[in-house]
DNA sequence: CCTCCACCGGAAAGCCGGGTCA
DNA sequence: TGACCCGGCTTTCCGGTGGAGG
């Protein structure tokens, strides 16, 4: 086996790809121009504008199903626009803030952490009392004596999780300080307005602007538009995009998933050693982009809830019986004693159920079975492919 | 039409680990 | 070192409920 591994490598650099520059694909990535967006861009534009003229701009927000391009058009707007603010030397601070990113910008403490960080004011990211941050966000926002716009994405997150505590002060401070600040909001959900303060919607809404979903014709020239960079010349056989397109389109026009689809359709042409990317490769992306999301979300779950997966999935060998919560639960403490975990209560085990059903692992709606009581009717929503290696890691997970 | 089951699901509070600060 | 703070996970408490069976 000598030279194994260099030749495996040789061989790995020199093999032919169908990728030219796999970044046009990925979601960070942003186009020159912007398809079907132009309506968009420039009502975002005229918002945020007065900004150059040291103006504050509206507060805006922005909603839209996911993959609808919200997050890019904003990114390229700010963008061209702090552009501008340098050249013309208005002084302009742009913030960008996932609220979604885990232990990061998702509590009121660690969005006014970040955000005084991107003010060049680092804050310890815990100890301090909720307070004393606000008040080092604030003091670096006066030194700073200039338009600050915020960009908040996910807001939905940090509201549904924190409540709109934040937002509040947030909208007040411009109120209650020299430095002009504007928030531009990004939600996928738009429900999300219903459930906050009404002076807070109101605040956070002076402008608005909603991105409905691409169709069918849209996302293939979006497709086009990035194949054109991302792949060599013919690697695309007729109908790839136009199949990758009717995909996403049927599912509520997410440009994000044709994209990554796309992506990985690349990926498995290239490990079959093909020159070309056929639809059946599209179908195997799908198949495994499916597949491996799954198994993902399961492994990275703690260990009680790969117990309670266990339980589930012992439970139910066929498909089409369902299960009830109180069955779960007493497989469930046996399980716990014959591993020596700790117990939770039935009102945990009832949430952690819930989690896997907005995950996407499980179906459980609530019945009533009238007489006997009223439960939730669990469902498994598991890819036959992925089942193998589910219970292989559960089974690991459990005996350690 | 009423009852009553077997849970649901909201609210609040406790515990714990990670941290700051004086 | 001790007083305090945050946030994640969990328990406790408890009012609520759709509908089969009487």
């Amino acid at each position: 086996m000598e030279g194994g591994l260099e030749t495996f490598f040789g061989v790995f650099l020199r093999k032919n790809s169908v990728f030219l520059d796999k970044r046009a694909l990925q979601s960070t990535y942003i186009p020159e121009n912007i398809l079907h967006r132009e309506e968009h861009t420039q009502q975002i534009a005229n918002t945020l504008a007065p900004a150059l003229k040291g103006e504050k701009p509206s507060n805006l927000f922005v909603y839209g199903k996911t993959g609808t391009g919200k997050t890019l058009t904003i990114k390229y707007t700010t963008q061209k626009l702090a552009e501008v603010a340098e050249t013309e030397n208005a002084p302009l601070k742009i913030i960008y803030i996932n609220c979604k990113l885990k232990r990061s910008a998702d509590t009121e403490y660690r969005l006014m952490a970040q955000l005084a960080g991107e003010l060049g004011k680092m804050v310890p990211p815990t100890g301090l009392p909720t307070g004393e941050v606000y008040g080092a966000f604030l003091r670096a926002l006066n030194r700073q004596k200039r338009n600050c716009i915020i960009i908040l994405d996910e807001i939905d997150q940090l509201v549904n999780k924190t409540g709109d505590n934040a937002l509040y002060n947030l909208t007040r401070i411009s109120e209650a300080t020299e430095s002009q600040v504007s928030i531009i909001g990004i939600s996928n959900d738009i429900m999300f307005a219903d459930i906050l303060d009404p002076r807070v919607r109101s605040s956070l809404s002076e402008e608005e602007v909603v991105f409905p979903p691409y169709n069918a014709l849209q996302i293939q020239s979006i497709l086009k538009q990035r194949a054109e960079l991302a792949f060599k010349k013919e690697a695309l056989e007729l109908g790839v995009i136009e199949k990758c397109a009717a995909y996403a389109a049927r599912d509520h026009g997410d440009a994000r998933r044709a994209l990554e689809l796309l992506r990985v359709a690349g990926e498995v042409a290239d490990r079959e050693n093909s020159s070309k990317i056929t639809t059946e490769h599209i179908d195997k992306a799908e198949a495994k982009i499916d597949r491996d999301r799954v198994i993902d979300i399961v492994a990275t779950q703690p260990k009680q809830y790969h117990l309670v997966l266990y339980s589930i999935l012992s439970l139910k060998p066929n498909k089409n019986s369902n299960l009830f919560t109180g069955e779960i639960y007493e497989l469930y403490k046996s399980l716990c004693n014959k591993t020596n975990t700790s117990i939770l209560t039935q009102r945990r085990i009832s949430d952690i159920i819930s989690e896997f059903d907005m995950l996407g692992i499980l179906n459980a709606r609530v019945i009533s079975k009238g007489r006997y009581g009223r439960t939730r009717e669990i469902s498994i929503e598991i890819p036959d492919t992925a089942l193998a290696k589910i219970k292989q890691i559960l089974e690991d997970s459990i005996h350690t």
